[in-house]
RNA sequence: GGAGCCAUCGCCAAGCGGUAAGGCCGCAGCCUGCAAAGCUGCUAUCCCCGGUUCAAAUCCGGGUGGCUCCUCCA
């Protein structure tokens, strides 16, 4: 396995610190809005990571996180009158709800930061210790980044002139301007707070993150997990202050490798709740189907922007669609060995830094192939278990392709409309038997008229929702 | 102001120094009552200008254009 490691921009042979074993830990999302469609870009990134190593023997353990206390989820209580439990309860359901409809797989782990306050505070008390963190007048603890030497080096910051004409602000005692918090201070009374040695308070954004891959991973003596990822825009400063808190709190490096997904743009443009273009992954789960909007969310390279668009979207589901209609062609049926050959190239193509365009070019083969054997051979009984066996190698691998063919193609098709296609296809089966085709083919033009394609087969008509 | 990333056929998209994968669309053909589906064939020298090399889409330098980070962000 191959892995581009963007802290060290190459790509590096996976030596994982246990042989055979591989420790992820990825940054999930703070629960105070519904997910959008970058969440669910990184998701289904990091997802096609752990099923890639399962698949190639690795014992994987996936960690993602929820960030269940932070300003905006108290904002979100001060605005609603609901009380944080309720409201992050209610996002971290419905964010596991939609990736589940992207068919991403459940992480091993599911740490929340208000189920890691010893941890948090564990760590932080040990950096204050150290000398690594101070207490201001407020109560706030503050990470000192003159401290930590490698400070910089995650997004290649080091020696960077302090802030020039940067954005950010200074205000408060902190003793540099890149100091950021551990800790957060009650504010007042209507504040959320955990009580801890040095204040009451709550965790500061980045902590959270080093504490629990603390608590849950033991890594070796340079470093705790294996691979830790996230969207590019957390490079800097989420993973920087990361990386240099765990360096000072544990004295070796957080991770062997760094994963970070590009955006996902709409109209070029990066999506973002302040430019106000943001998609909800749940308006795209009532217009599009989940293993569609899978397919064509994973379908261009991880590292890459990727601009949405409904028609690339479509695009998407063509080729969704061939490999729908081979297995239609194959089923029913039991699988029997999945071809050497194929399953190789699959796995090879994904073993190169999840290189998804060729291992769908692959896949695209393979249906080509089979389908081409298939027209010469209507009833080659191994090669059909064969294919089915790829298939469901393929939905292991890439989670796509596991529904049954025919319901696959009735998706948004209610009973009503069923019957009533049906009595419309008996019907043109009698216009044919009288060779009245006009008829037939009226029938034919309602029928697509209702969104409904339909293909006459050896083994009668079939029918497809456009 | 500082730091990066990207630029390949009409569209999407691989390529990681050895002579341009794949998909969509389009055209032609096979199949079909006609279609659809499926299959077959056809369609690019890689933004521009220099350089390195026997060899560059791939490396280096300079342009041009787009995007991102430096503020919450996947």
């Amino acid at each position: 396995m191959y892995i581009y490691d963007s802290v060290k921009k190459t790509k590096l042979l996976f030596e994982p610190i246990k042989e055979g074993e591989a420790s992820i830990y990825v940054c999930g999302p703070t629960v105070y809005d519904d997910a959008h469609l970058g969440h669910a870009r990184s998701s289904l990134a990091f997802d096609l990571l752990s099923r890639t190593l399962r698949s190639l023997g690795y014992k994987v353990t996936l960690a993602k996180n929820f960030t269940d206390i932070d300003d905006k989820i108290i904002k979100k209580v001060e605005e609603t009158g609901k009380s944080i439990k309720e409201i992050t309860s209610y996002y971290i359901k419905r964010y596991l709800e939609e990736m589940a409809a992207l068919g991403v797989q459940r992480a091993d782990i599911e740490p929340k930061a208000t189920e890691s306050l010893q941890a948090i505070e564990a760590m932080i008390q040990n950096l204050i210790n150290k000398n690594c963190a101070y207490v201001i007048s407020t109560g706030d603890v503050y990470f000192d980044t003159t401290r930590d030497s490698h400070y910089g080096e995650i997004s290649h910051r080091v020696g960077e002139d302090e802030d020039n004409q940067s954005r950010i602000a200074h205000t408060s005692e902190k003793r540099n301007p890149k100091d950021f918090a551990l800790w957060k201070a009650c504010k007042g009374e209507e504040d959320i707070c955990f009580d801890a040695p040095f204040s009451s308070g709550r965790p500061g954004w980045h902590i959270e993150c080093s504490a629990m891959i603390e608590k849950y991973f033991h890594g070796n003596d340079k470093y705790s997990i294996d691979i830790h990822g996230g969207g590019a825009d957390l490079l800097f400063p989420h993973h920087e202050n990361e990386a240099a808190q765990s360096r000072c709190a544990t004295g070796h490096e957080l991770a062997k490798y760094w994963m970070h997904n590009g955006f996902v743009q709409i109209d070029g443009e990066k999506m973002s709740k302040s430019l106000g273009n943001s998609f909800f992954l749940k308006d795209a789960l009532k217009a599009y189907d989940g293993e569609v909007l899978r397919y064509y969310l994973n379908s261009v390279h991880y590292r890459n922007d990727f601009n949405f668009n409904e028609e690339d979207l479509l695009t998407a589901k063509k080729r969704l669609d061939k490999l729908y209609r081979l297995k239609k062609r194959v089923s029913p049926g039991k699988g029997s060995t999945v071809n050497k050959t194929f399953k190789k190239a699959l796995l090879d193509a994904m073993s190169d830094d999840l290189n998804i365009s060729i291992a769908l070019a692959v896949i695209d083969e393979m249906v080509a192939n089979t389908n081409d054997v298939l027209d010469a051979n209507p009833k080659d009984k191994g090669l059909k278990k064969e294919t089915l066996a790829n298939i469901s190698f393929i939905d292991e691998l890439l989670g796509f392709g596991g529904k049954e063919p025919f319901s696959y193609f009735q998706i948004g098709v209610d009973e009503a409309l069923k019957e009533k296609i049906e009595t419309l296809l008996a019907e043109r089966i009698e216009a044919k038997k009288e060779k009245d085709f006009s008829r037939s083919d009226a029938i034919r033009d309602d029928l697509t008229a209702m969104g409904i394609s339909i293909m006459d087969t050896a083994d009668g008509t079939v029918w497809e929702k456009a």
